[in-house]
Parts: structure tokens; C-alpha cells; sequence
DNA sequence: AATAGATACAACCGCATGATG
DNA sequence: CCATCATGCGGTTGTATCTAT
């Protein structure tokens, strides 16, 4: 941990909330006159702190305030007691093992970091929470999915036993739908580009209660906003110009039909996203509406203090369940871990990337290795860049998205309870007649099927196909068969190499209306952490109303 | 060596919630 | 039932330090 310099700037009344900060703090001396210094503390301050708890014990801040000496508030003793102070608190990185754990525990609890420091003692929820940032941005840059498909099959798998047994609330459910953005992640970034190329979303999920846009603010917090919005541009200009970058990720209308026609309709009115190609009134405000404004059965003055509150996704499970994750067995990611060692460094471009080996040790070690699958594939990125309009931000996505070929098929081994095949049979459990998902119309014509093909990138046809297969009558067994297994995770990722044909360098490019940056830094995250607009469009969905799910099949 | 950018971390801020009167 | 207080939580910001150029 580095040390900073003790460099308190101001001192400044705490009340900075329109004088409520004081009485925030039970500072009931004169709320607004007692000058309380901000910033770091010093080790006088701290001795005094601890001195103070040592004699009084934990809690009532207000007192300590008062009475220690301290012209600090309340607030900034417990916090500093808390993540500095007191006994028993671990200093230093991360080891692996703690990591893990903290993705697992991420996975089940979202940003719930109170519940998740539960779990590692000597930690504190802020190291936890920054580490997680970190790591958002880490995957973010590098195109990583955040979570291992492991985590997110275990936690999908957790979530079936928990649906069934413990049963899951609405907002826990978001969160495996998260869980299945980042499984599906490099697909899933096509599919958004098919979603906002073709107008509409591919899911309607039947919202009895809840409005699809407070759950899909739900599950992202503002970090993940941004990590979504800088991950899919588009959503920022959505937001903040046209809609004109809709559909220029590429995508020819015509070319492919992911999902059920007859949800059409209902989305944009769910999702308070207009077709791009639907001039309606600015779809712009749309959007942004849809994550301020609910239906109307939610206040938009005051937004519901639960259903609007920016929290993770949340599926999460029950506490009953919390020990499972602490238990989970070492999974493919170490044996990434083992590829990282045994992987030859080379470009100095993976020093920079895990220069820090005592850092973090999982995530660096991923990136590492996905670096080094980078350079080790740059061949095939070159295949990929052989488009004409490749752009150097084509081909770097390209390589993203092939080195994620590779470290996802890593995890294609059928033995492996975590392989491809568990997860593509995961995904084939996952249900698209549940409850009140069938509901639907059946699947309508005309395109449904054949306009699920696509070419991957080593010239097969590959189609997409919806699974009619419910979750939760999957989820009872939990036995999959590899009969079940139409394709491979690289046909699943040749599904991300057709995106990128899609939403670069292909037919339609001509839709290419938005700035190269944006492009580019879309394009590039299309390798795996795509957690974004489809998160949210799917993060709008019950868990008893899933989307439809695909498996690829590989038809060549 | 200087600089810029990235990273890690501490601290702050605003809000939610439960306790209490 | 309501207002206030105390506390905790999660998101955000500021900055020291590290790293690459």
C-alpha cells in the first residue's frame, strides 16, 4: 500500500450538504461552526483515533467527534477506524486466491461489498470495491470478460438451485442475467449491434411490476454505466448526440434475425428505445428517459427507493447460499494462471501489462495471457484485417477477438465441468418458455431461422438458433448432454469474428456515420466485456422470463 | 531527466435505513 | 405516525506513486 504524503489541502466545515452533514454525523455542537479538516490523515490524528476507541470503544462517531480531539466528523473516524485502523486488518495486494473469491462473491452479491468483505476477513469493503473498479477497467481496456465463464456458469448454476429451492427475487434475477452477458459477452456485442441495427430488442419480457427501466438501472450502477457507455459508445450518443450511430456498427438489416419478430413491437415501448430507423421522437431523450423515467407506474419525481436504487444486478441469492462460492474448486482460470507462467513472454507489451506481478495475480495474469494469445494469433488478426476497410482499430479487435477465441477455448475442454460444452449446454438450459417469457407469440417466420446464419471467420456457416429448452426444468437436473453440444465456443467466437465483420468491415459500412474513436473503442471492446445494452435490455428480464438463448450451430 | 498517462488507494459525498423519542 | 439522529453503504473523487515514452 502506498504511502501518501500527508497532504491535508483544506480545512473545511463537514456540513457540506447544505448543513446537513453535521447533524449526518451527530456533530450536534453548533452544526456549521466547528471546523472539521478533510483530506489525509495524519499519524497524529491517528494515534489520537485510536487512542480514543481504545478507551471508548467502537461506534457512537458522534462522541468521538466531540470528545477525542479530532477535527474530523464522525463520518471520516469511522471510515478511517475502519480501512486503516483497526486490529486485524490485512495490508497489502490481493492474493490470487482473494481475488477469486472476490469475483466469485462479485458474481453472487454484485456490488454488495459490505456482504462480500464478509467473506474475506482483514479486507474492507473499500479495498474490495477499489479492486473491483480496477478491474473494470482493466477488462475494459483488454476486452476481458469480468467474470471467468466459470463464475458466471456457477453462478447461473447456484441461481437454478436457488430459483428452485430458495427461490430469487426480481432483483436478484438481474444479476444472472448479467452473469449471462459476460458468458455470452463477445456474441452478445453482435447481438447489440443487430438489436440497435434492426430497431428493436430481442427481448420482451413481460413486466408485470417492474419497470424494465429501473431494473435495467438497476443492475448498473454508475460505474457500470460508464463501463458500458465506453465499452458500447453508441450508448453515449444515444445519450448525448443522434441516434446516428445506430446502425453504423454495420449491421445490414437484412442480414440477420436473432429474435423473435413479434417482440418487436412491444421493446421499444419496454425499453423506451425507438427503432434507429424509426424516426420517432428523438430517440435520444428515449433513452435517456428510459433510465430516468419508468412507466408510469413508477414515479419519475422520486424514484422508487428499491427498484431505482443503482445497485448490481441482482440475482443474487439468498444468504442461505453464500457459502457455496467460498468453496468452489480451482477452476480453468488457474489453469490460465498456469499459462501465464508457462507462456513465453514476449513483446515488451506484456510487461506493461502485468509489470506489476505482485499485484494482482489473476486478472494480470489474464491479461497477460491474453496478450501473449494476441501476439501468438496476430497471424489471424491479419486474416481478419484482410478486409480492405480494416482499419488499425479493425485489426485490433480483430486480435482481441481471436485471442479470446483462444483462451475460450481453453475452457472447451469436456472434461472440464467448466468447459464449452457445460457452458453451451448451460446455455441451451437456459430458458425461453418460462413463465411468463412464453407468453409470447411463438417465434414468427420469416427470418427467424435463416437470417441466424452468418459466416465465421473460418468460412462456415454458423446459425443461430433459439433454444426451446426452459431453464428451470434444466436447472432441476442439472445434467447436460454433450449430445446437446451443437458447436464450439470458437464457433461461438467466429460468431463475434462475423460481428466484427458486421459492425466493421463489412457490406455495410456505408452506415458508418459516427467518429472512427468511437468505433474504434466499440470495436475493440467487442471481445468480451460486453456487459452493456444487451445487459440492460436482458437485465430488464426475470429470471422466469428469460430470453430466448442460442446455440450456434455449426451447419458448414 | 522530464513528462504524461495509468494505477492504486484513501477519503469524501450522498443517500438509505434503522433506532429512538 | 413523524421527525430526527446515528450509522452504514456504495459511488465518486483526489492524489501520490508508478511506468512508459
Amino acid at each position: 500500500m502506498r504511502q501518501k504524503k500527508n497532504k491535508t489541502k483544506v480545512d473545511v466545515r463537514c456540513n457540506s450538504q447544505t448543513g446537513s452533514k453535521l447533524n449526518d454525523e451527530g456533530n450536534g455542537e453548533g452544526a456549521g461552526e466547528v471546523l472539521l479538516k478533510k483530506g489525509p490523515w495524519t499519524s497524529d490524528e491517528d494515534a489520537m483515533l485510536v487512542e480514543y476507541i481504545k478507551k471508548h470503544g467502537e461506534g457512537n462517531w458522534g462522541e468521538v467527534q466531540r470528545h477525542s480531539g479530532l477535527y474530523r466528523c464522525g463520518k471520516s473516524c469511522r471510515l478511517r477506524w475502519a480501512n486503516n485502523l483497526r486490529p486485524n486488518l490485512k495490508k497489502g495486494a490481493f492474493t490470487a486466491e482473494e481475488e477469486r473469491l472476490i469475483v466469485e462473491l462479485h458474481a453472487k452479491m454484485g456490488n454488495r461489498w459490505a456482504h462480500i468483505v464478509t467473506h474475506l476477513p482483514g479486507r474492507t469493503d473499500n479495498e474490495i470495491k477499489n479492486y473491483w473498479n480496477t478491474r473494470i477497467r482493466k477488462c475494459q481496456r483488454y476486452g476481458l470478460p469480468l467474470y471467468p465463464p466459470d463464475v458466471c456458469l456457477q453462478a447461473l448454476q447456484e441461481s437454478q438451485h436457488g430459483q428452485g429451492s430458495n427461490g430469487i427475487t426480481d432483483c436478484d434475477r438481474g444479476h444472472n442475467d448479467f452473469l449471462l452477458q459476460n458468458i455470452y459477452g463477445i456474441h452478445d456485442t453482435a447481438f447489440d449491434s443487430m438489436k440497435e441495427n434492426m430497431g428493436f430488442l430481442p427481448y420482451v419480457p413481460e413486466l408485470p411490476d417492474i419497470s424494465s427501466d429501473i431494473i435495467l438501472l438497476k443492475g448498473y450502477s454508475t460505474q457500470y454505466c460508464n463501463f458500458l457507455s465506453s465499452t458500447f459508445p453508441y450508448l453515449n450518443h444515444l445519450q448525448e448526440s443522434t441516434m446516428s450511430y445506430i446502425g453504423s456498427r454495420g449491421m445490414d438489416r437484412n442480414d440477420c434475425y436473432l429474435f423473435d419478430h413479434n417482440t418487436s413491437e412491444k421493446i421499444p415501448q419496454s425499453f423506451g428505445v425507438h427503432s434507429p430507423l424509426d424516426p420517432g421522437p428523438s430517440t435520444h431523450s428515449s433513452i435517456r428517459h428510459s433510465h430516468s423515467l419508468p412507466n408510469s407506474n413508477v414515479s419519475s419525481s422520486k424514484p422508487n427507493s428499491k427498484a431505482g436504487k443503482l445497485e448490481l444486478p441482482s440475482l443474487q441469492y439468498p444468504e442461505t447460499v453464500s457459502g457455496f462460492w467460498g468453496t468452489s474448486p480451482p477452476t480453468p482460470l488457474y489453469e490460465s494462471d498456469d499459462a501465464f507462467i508457462q507462456c513465453p513472454p514476449s513483446p515488451t507489451a506484456l510487461e506493461s501489462i502485468c509489470s506489476s506481478p505482485h499485484k494482482s495475480g489473476l486478472l494480470d495474469a489474464l491479461l497477460y495471457q491474453a496478450k501473449t494469445l494476441n501476439c501468438s494469433k496476430s497471424h489471424c488478426s491479419d486474416k481478419s484485417s484482410n478486409s480492405s476497410t480494416a482499419t488499425p482499430s479493425d485489426r485490433a479487435e480483430s486480435s482481441v477477438l481471436n485471442m479470446f477465441e483462444t483462451e475460450w477455448e481453453d475452457y472447451a475442454d469436456p472434461l472440464s465441468p467448466f468447459g464449452a460444452a457445460s457452458i453451451l449446454n448451460e446455455h441451451q438450459a437456459i430458458s425461453t418458455n418460462g413463465n411468463s417469457w412464453d407468453q409470447l407469440e411463438p417465434v414468427q417466420t420469416s427470418c427467424d431461422v435463416e437470417n441466424f446464419l452468418f459466416e465465421n471467420s473460418a468460412g462456415n456457416i454458423v446459425k443461430l438458433e433459439s433454444v426451446n429448452q426452459v431453464l428451470t426444468h434444466k436447472g432441476e437436473n442439472q445434467t447436460m448432454s454433450e449430445a446437446e453440444l451443437n458447436c464450439t465456443w470458437s464457433d461461438f467466437l467466429h460468431a463475434s469474428d462475423w460481428h466484427d465483420h458486421c459492425s466493421g468491415h463489412s457490406k455495410n459500412q456505408a452506415m458508418m456515420t459516427d467518429s472512427s474513436d468511437d468505433l474504434a473503442e466499440n470495436k475493440h471492446m467487442a471481445g468480451g466485456a460486453s456487459t452493456s445494452s444487451q445487459v440492460q435490455a436482458v437485465g430488464s428480464i426475470t429470471w422466469n422470463n428469460l430470453p430466448p438463448i442460442y446455440q450456434m450451430s455449426d451447419l458448414h
